[in-house]
RNA sequence: GGGGCGUUAGCUCAGCUGGUAGAGCAGCGGACUUUUAAUCCGUUUGUCGUGGGUUCGAUCCCCGCACGCCCUACCA
């Protein structure tokens, strides 16, 4: 009875807004541990005047490699902190892991060996401690009889209470629903999932250092557009109050990034989000990392060896190697990307078709919709050859392939080829299957972007939604005149997933976009 | 939007096409001064996702719904 009676009180403690509290008996032991710690201490019961000199990864480094005939006459004193992932109490004596960003390092502690008068309080104190609290250390370095480095412990300090409980210590955290929505909690147990993430760091890390010792300038351009635009997709929208006005939240930032180029940055890059209001997938996160970058003159050629030697660099930076395996199969980003046009793809990785075939209108619209996929009714020759692109050869394409003429149909921001006016300068380059960078000679005659515009315009109008909008400041920056250049964008989820052996764009998000918990 | 699988203790999972639920971990009590998921003894804990239906009786069978994961489609 009167157990019920206090849970129900700390219950209500915590829950001093009404927010519902999701109370169990494990967290209502918590809170009572934490009430008695509070009463002890006075108040301060989360003190913050601890300061670890060592990290764990660092003791393992600089001392995990001497002997304890070596180790314990040098008497290293360290202070550490951490998480208490184990604990083991065997009467007198215990061992305790704590888990610092490093990794874990092992205290041993024996009643004995603690400095303090009250010895025998803060030994007791301990053996109540919790799986999860965060403790401090103080003491000196030796080695087990099975040769771990360990702490022998003079000081030990709660420095704060953890009132739930952490995953089962053996399977850690299972549910994938909860890995995404509690990532704090994946991020203490997974090992795997610390990994993923600093290696998605180290990526955005070797990119930015790339573009710099290339002679590019990090920019930012607004995420908040008058007019969305630089890619074909669902906006979202917004208002903005004081000034009364529809927003969207950006879908690509080449706009902006081009008027950059005009007023004479000729090297900008951009690390940043970009929003787009359509479904969700393994690949797809409605935001997500796009690595957008322009130099003036250069051109898709010269792009695709230079996307080439990013991603390269990342790979390395973030695996050592860029011979990957993803997904159980190897991945080589070491070797020259190939390079194929749209119909050479289809040739090459759904040989049925005859070239005649892959030039007859007829033909490619009724073979496109055998795939289920209806093409626009003004949909042009190379408009068919990239939806049969699309459904044969694509998901194919393993290995990093770049592929090349892009109809000027489909591409309203790429500069026309000289011999071809049908074909755009433009690439789009697939590894593991997906879509991972697009780039192309940029479009810099105003007047055929106006036209290509107006283009646009006349699409929407017939019911194609996500056609582009005109803006008219972007046509009036290239009236100034842009300098002839390339761009590319690489999406950095997706080459994140594909260096860290990831299956779904979610595990590389810290926190991915999920329906609202009920 | 369609399909498949899943939802049982705080966590990880059992539960025989039907008789109102179990284990391990965590917690609590006890033993234990070199453990490694420590061990040993004892012990607390459940709206079986949710709403209906069938049945004398439903965690189990049927239908709806919610949420999640995967596939697929839409969306360039």
């Amino acid at each position: 009875m009167s157990n019920e009676q206090s849970s129900q009180q700390n219950a209500n403690n915590a829950n001093n807004e009404g927010t519902p509290v999701d109370e169990n008996h494990v967290i209502a032991e918590r809170r009572e541990k934490l009430k008695a710690i509070r009463e002890a201490t006075g108040g301060v019961a989360f003190p913050n005047d601890f300061k670890p000199d060592y990290q764990a990864a660092v003791l393992h480094a600089e001392f995990g490699g001497f002997e304890n005939e070596v180790l314990d006459p040098k008497a290293v004193h360290v202070s550490i902190a951490g998480r208490m992932m184990l604990k083991r109490v065997m009467g007198k004596a215990s061992f305790a892991t704590v888990q610092d960003s490093t990794g874990r390092i092992q205290l041993f502690i024996s009643k004995d060996n603690i400095t303090d008068e009250n010895k025998e309080a803060i030994y007791d104190a301990f053996k109540h401690w919790d799986l999860g609290d965060i403790i401090a250390a103080k003491g000196v370095l030796f080695k087990t009889k099975t040769g771990e480095l360990s702490v022998k412990v003079s000081e030990l300090r709660l420095l704060t209470k953890s009132l739930r409980p952490l995953p089962e210590k053996f399977h850690g955290l299972q549910d994938q629903e909860v890995k995404y929505r509690q990532r704090y909690v994946d991020l203490i147990v997974s090992e795997e999932t610390r990994a993923t993430f600093i290696a998605r760091s180290k990526v955005v890390s070797a990119i930015r250092e790339f573009m710099l010792e290339n002679q590019f300038l990090e920019v930012e351009t607004p995420m908040l557009h008058p007019i969305p635009g630089g890619a074909s997709a669902k906006p979202f929208i917004t208002h903005h109050n004081a000034l009364d006005m529809q927003m969207y939240l950006r879908i690509a930032p080449e706009l902006y990034l081009k008027r950059l180029v005009v007023g004479g940055f000729e090297r900008v890059f951009e690390v940043n989000r970009n929003f787009r209001n359509e479904g969700l997938s393994v690949r797809h996160n409605p935001e997500f990392t796009m690595m957008e970058f322009y130099a003036a003159y250069t051109d898709y050629l010269w792009l695709m060896d230079f996307t080439e030697r990013c991603i390269r660099a990342a790979a390395i930076a973030a695996r050592g190697t860029a011979v990957l395996e993803y997904q159980g199969r190897e991945l080589d980003l070491s070797k020259p990307f190939e390079r194929l046009t749209i119909v050479g793809a289809i040739q090459k990785y759904a040989p049925q078709y005859t070239h005649e075939q892959l030039h007859d209108t007829a033909f490619l619209r009724a073979e496109i919709m055998k795939f289920g996929t209806k093409p626009f009714d003004h949909a042009g020759l190379g408009a068919l050859q990239l939806a049969l692109f699309e459904e044969t050869a694509e998901s194919q394409l393993w290995n990093p392939t770049y592929i090349i003429d892009y109809p000027v149909e489909v591409s309203p921001l790429a500069r026309a080829s000289d011999s071809n006016p049908e074909i755009t300068e433009r690439f789009e380059l697939f590894v593991t299957g997906r879509e991972i960078a697009n780039g192309f000679s940029e479009l810099n005659d105003a007047e055929d972007q106006a036209a290509r515009f107006h283009a646009q315009m006349k699409a929407k109008e017939a019911g194609d939604h996500e056609a582009m909008f005109y803006d008219a400041d972007f046509i009036r920056a290239l009236e100034y005149g842009m300098p002839p250049a390339g761009g590319c964008g690489i999406g950095i989820d997706r080459l994140v997933m594909m260096i860290t052996d990831s299956a779904s764009i979610r595990d590389v998000i810290l926190f991915p976009h999920m329906r609202a918990e009920s």
